[in-house]
DNA sequence: ACAACTTTGTTGACTAAGTAAACTAAGCAT
DNA sequence: ATGCTTAGTTTACTTAGTCAACAAAGTTGT
């Protein structure tokens, strides 16, 4: 493909991208489009234009109209023929997976990493800074544009993650970062040309999670490090509630019965004080830790009693929280897989101890630690583009 | 206007009604219809067809041709001139409250309350139906087919309210009926001709009390009374959760310390062992009570005592929701209010006792008696047909 | 008083994106 | 070979928008 013709399809895309955000129509066209690309990604059985007919309730006329405009985009291409079914036989669509690319930038205390990410979810490129001293807007922006040189016309979208509050492409207060009120999607778009976002390490992690939610699931995601925090999807999106602080739950008081230990928050009985890593492992127990010197810290018999106890506060947490949203699944996230087996046995036996009548018990889960951490933020950054009509689910 | 002019008009509405559920197409203009229909309902200062042009981003054609075709369905009519305002004086619209009816049951264990709401939530009949032995589904089809005896081409909708989990009109467990997996929505549509939904006792409470939802606020709506319920949400629509059990809190184990008192559930510790109005004010309490009694049970020594532990315990769960979900506003409901305002600071002060950081302190009110029991389950029913467009604010 | 300007709302020509139905293309079955 | 089935395209028509011109009804400056 001639890099002119490259140009001229970003374009398109660009424009087509836009449409849903700044445009008041709603736009039916944009919205089936969407739904034949979202057939196309989705469906493991070979998808024909007739397919997306039959599945759309359009007209052939239609889907063949609608599938040409997604060839023009670049977005999808024909692969040859299917069997027949007693007639004609049909011709395969399937997404162009390395025809765009989505930007994600991890912002880290003391690090940012970035990578490229395809529309199938691999990351086809992927960098680390390491930044000594204050962490800057300035330097994440230049991470960004490293990393993206060369690339700048197959780039949809980007999304950074960084740790703290974030609303609405706000990084609204960080302690870890020292930032507030920074309006970093704004600075990024600005920057690269493409529609940024900005999520929190919580959300995108539940969001990595939520990768096979093409049901409307609702899912509880918690997360374990150095700190303790929440997330709910539904479907691919999140509740971010009113203020953005929704799930927020680490300093929430679970224990009531003469809590020893003071969190570092000041207050004591906080789950996070319970239930975090660090208070679980040890003071040596750091985010940066691998997983396998998590694993060694974990089985030392001191750490065994201070994993029951704080399997036993997080279930009280756990408890309310699935009785109030009736979520699909629990799952356990951040650096909790390397706790092991006994770990979540335990947290379930906790959690089940004392069934609700009217509630139903509701499976619980370790997070995925194979899924890239990329994962999320990309799915993030593509539902503002492309809504989610693409799952990104790293078919590797 | 003559009865074949209305039916003709009712015709026509039950068609546009239909058309966003049961056709495959998005339907732009109906999208457009609903937003012009939004705007007149909603907007306090005088709304014209040059109004609807500006705030929709349509042209001034589209709008008139919007208005014309409200006008057609009688939802809408012109009601003089406004003021000019340097030119042509405009023709305002205003919504014809009484073009049609929402049929409200709410069904109880010994007795059925119907009513007729008009478009601006006021109940312009009702009836009660009192019912010995058990509660049979022709005797609640039979109640609705009386009340609405007469209008049944003015009604447009109809929502039946139940205790009990429900998911999709249908009942799934009433124990409080004894009915298990009824396919209510079904019956009663077919029974009165227009389309029916069914919701939960706590969850037409929420929605009563978002009835000013006109933003996409977040509540968390807490009942009160011989159980414990509550909801979430968000603008004007419901969290259901993934089982249509979301808010069964009621049983979910809060107190650890040595929890004395055994739950009817047979647990003991339980948020309603303490906080629900029975456990509260004494086993004389029931949900047949009028406020004026309710406030006099409150009144004693002891079950002051009895509400501060309720409400110790109630704050304990309260926190770890509003963590999770971030709030606007947390509303106390069902009998509560009776409880009067030592109660609800009682709460505060507990649920305040302890700010998780991070977290912003959300205001808790009362349930307001004075709305309709019956306004919470007409907009359930409004929303199938007309989505959020009309608000029923119960303008007396 | 009256021309000039504003604002409201309608009308008509044009456009985008759908449908229905006829048609072409390519396979299978008797 | 002929007919039947499925896939996809082409053509004529419909719906619901836009834009631009215009009519109707008001206000304002001289």
């Amino acid at each position: 493909m001639s890099t002119a013709d490259l140009q001229r399809k970003s374009d398109l895309l660009r424009r087509f991208a836009r449409n849903g955000q700044f445009e008041m129509q709603p736009g039916v066209r944009r919205e089936h489009l969407l739904r034949a690309l979202g057939l196309i990604a989705r469906e493991p059985a070979p998808v024909t234009r007739a397919v997306i007919a039959r599945r759309t309730g359009l007209t052939s006329a239609t889907a063949s109209s609608l599938v040409a405009e997604l060839i023009a985009l670049g977005l999808v291409a024909e692969t040859g023929r299917a069997e027949s079914t007693g007639g004609k036989r049909a011709t395969r669509l399937e997404i162009e997976h390395d025809a765009y690319l989505v930007v994600v930038a991890v912002v880290r205390t003391r690090a940012i990493d970035t990578a490229l990410v395809d529309l199938a979810g691999r990351a086809v490129a992927s960098r680390r800074v390491d930044v000594t001293g204050g962490m800057e807007v300035s330097t994440v922006v230049d991470a960004i544009r490293e990393l993206t040189a060369g690339f700048e016309s197959r780039v949809l979208a980007a999304c950074v993650q960084v740790p703290g509050v974030t609303a609405g492409g706000v990084v609204v207060d960080s302690v870890q970062l020292g930032w507030r009120d920074v309006p970093l999607a704004g600075i990024v778009t600005e920057a690269i040309g493409a529609p940024a976002s900005v999520v929190n390490d919580v959300d995108a992690e539940a969001l990595t999670e939520a990768v096979d939610a093409d049901d409307g699931a609702i899912r509880l995601v918690v997360h374990l490090g150095e700190g303790v925090g929440a997330a709910v999807t539904t479907g691919g999106s999140l509740m971010s509630g009113a203020t953005g602080r929704a799930g927020e739950i680490g300093h929430v008081r679970v224990i009531y019965e003469g809590a020893r230990t003071k969190c570092r928050c000041g207050l004591s009985g906080c789950l996070e004080s319970a239930t975090s890593m660090s208070a679980m492992l040890g003071d040596t127990y750091t985010d940066e830790l691998d997983e396998h010197d998590t694993t060694l810290l974990a089985s030392t018999a001191e750490a065994r009693e201070r994993m029951g106890f704080g399997a036993r506060a997080l279930a009280r947490a756990l408890r309310i929280s699935s009785a109030l949203i009736d979520p699909q699944e629990i799952v356990i996230a951040g650096a909790a897989p390397a706790l092991g087996p006994h770990f979540l046995g335990t947290l379930r036996d906790e959690y089940e101890m004392y069934p609700a009548k009217g509630t139903t018990q509701v499976p619980i889960r370790y997070g995925r630690p194979e899924l890239s951490e990329y994962l999320g933020p990309a799915r993030f950054a593509l539902a503002s583009v492309l809504g989610d009509a693409l799952p990104l689910t790293q078919a590797s």
